[in-house]
DNA sequence: TCTGGGGTCCTAGGACCC
DNA sequence: TCTGGGGTCCTAGGACCC
């Protein structure tokens, strides 16, 4: 059995955890910049706010129906992440975690006549723990898990835990579920299935298997199997290495001041080597993009982007800052009025054994001991406490009007309670 | 005025190899 | 009239996830 662990509403209920008052009222999360709503209370979804919504479109909705309205808070959110699961990890033999709200729960050898009761107890537990509430699904397979935890979003009185088993009561749920919400069917496949005449998750599986294959390749087959009891997506024990790290903003306002986006630029590649040496890699290509405001109708749009293969890999910020910003120079074109811009680290692969250049001008090991040195004092002291003359002491300033204090990574936010 | 950010996997087709 | 067989690697594009 497969169990997943599923927060309800997540960034909306770590907002909660620490503002009692907003239980019961609707509360929505929004992207950088104030940009659009990624996260919603069921409150607030209730009123007919969509993933996604612009903010600008929906302010008056939210103002009139007094809804709590939070920037972004993704410190806040990463912490209360790790918090949730390793208290997870604690509960069950193993765990994988596949999202900062979800995490796979590896059940084997536990006797399924208690699975249930453990379900509960896990809830339980991370919602006293850590003041989460979660939605937990155990079934055969990790797409009949997905399906089960979203039940328990549904139906309140499974209170946290639904396990989902019996060949009938299987059946009796995919009957009932929209295809369009199976784990894996997005948008242009829930159409075309649409088409087919395939409403439920039910109808697809009786679906002939080539039929699947050949309009769904291998990926299909897989949901079909998955959705018929037989498990084919494993239990990745061990979190493995990303293949890409990219850093990628939207600037508060169209811009084609160089010195301004290259400033930006040069943190993002900063951003990148940082990611890139918590995980011990190197990478072998960087590419450097720039974009226009994809919103605006009748304006030209532009997307200029250069992919830069490097001679020898490295995870050094002066390099990739150096190699960023030469980039940028290459694509750069006045007069366009660039809303993005971004910088995307591929081909990584793991720092031992990176392959040197006889006549590489570098020196790697004193590269190497300035990033740890540097690592260790944005650590320890802060973030960006030493950047590179390139990326500036000026950071470019998100707006963030809504955001709610570091309550659990800053002693001088740690939240106060009155007597 | 104002519209996010960061990932993965699979397939088909072309270039190239022996 | 008739033109082999078997493979790899790379890339772009399309699908998906949170």
């Amino acid at each position: 059995m497969y169990g997943l662990c599923d927060c309800n509403n997540f960034y909306a209920s770590c907002e909660r955890v620490f503002n009692p008052s907003l239980v019961g009222r609707p509360v929505v999360v929004l992207s950088n910049n104030d940009g659009c709503v990624i996260a919603r209370s069921n409150e607030a979804k209730q009123l007919g706010i969509r993933m996604g919504d612009p903010y600008f479109k929906v302010r008056d909705l939210l103002r009139s129906n007094r809804v709590a309205v939070f920037s972004s808070n993704f410190i806040l959110y990463g912490d209360m992440s790790r918090r949730v699961m390793s208290l997870l990890r604690r509960l069950v033999p193993a765990t994988e975690v596949y999202s900062i709200d979800e995490s796979f729960l590896d059940l084997r050898g536990i006797d399924p006549a208690t699975l249930d009761a453990l379900g509960h107890e896990i809830a339980r537990t991370v919602k006293r723990h850590t003041g989460i509430p979660v939605s937990i699904g155990i079934a055969p397979t990790k797409t009949l898990a997905k399906i089960a935890s979203k039940l328990c979003k549904q139906y309140p009185r499974l209170d946290g835990c639904c396990y989902m088993h019996r060949p009938q009561d299987i059946e009796k749920v995919l009957r009932r579920f929209p295809i369009g919400d199976v784990w894996g069917v997005g948008r242009r496949w829930a159409a075309m299935l649409e088409g087919m005449g395939v409403r439920t998750a039910w109808d697809f599986t009786q679906l002939p298997p080539e039929r699947v294959r050949k309009r769904m390749s291998v990926v299909g087959l897989r949901m079909w199997k998955e959705l018929r009891g037989e498990p084919c997506i494993g239990f990745e024990q061990h979190p493995v290495d990303r293949k890409r790290i990219a850093t990628t903003r939207t600037f508060e306002h169209d811009t084609d001041d160089f010195e301004q986006i290259r400033r930006c630029v040069a943190q993002y590649a900063a951003a990148c080597a940082e990611k890139l040496r918590a995980q011990h890699s190197v990478c072998g290509e960087m590419t450097v993009f720039l974009l226009t405001n994809r919103h605006k109708e009748g304006m030209p749009q532009h997307c200029e982007s250069h992919l830069l293969k490097l001679s020898v890999p490295t995870d050094s910020t002066l390099c990739l800052t150096e190699h960023a910003v030469r980039t940028l120079r290459m694509i750069f074109r006045k007069g366009r009025a660039y809303k993005r811009a971004g910088v995307i680290l591929s081909d990584l692969s793991s720092k031992t054994g990176t392959q040197l250049d006889l006549y590489d001008p570098v020196d790697r090991a004193r590269h190497d001991q300035l990033m740890q040195a540097i690592d260790r004092v944005n650590a320890t002291m802060g973030r960006h406490k030493v950047v590179t003359a390139a990326a500036g002491t000026e950071f470019f300033r998100m707006h963030r009007e809504h955001l709610s204090k570091r309550f659990t990574t800053d002693w001088d936010q740690i939240i106060r309670v009155k007597t």
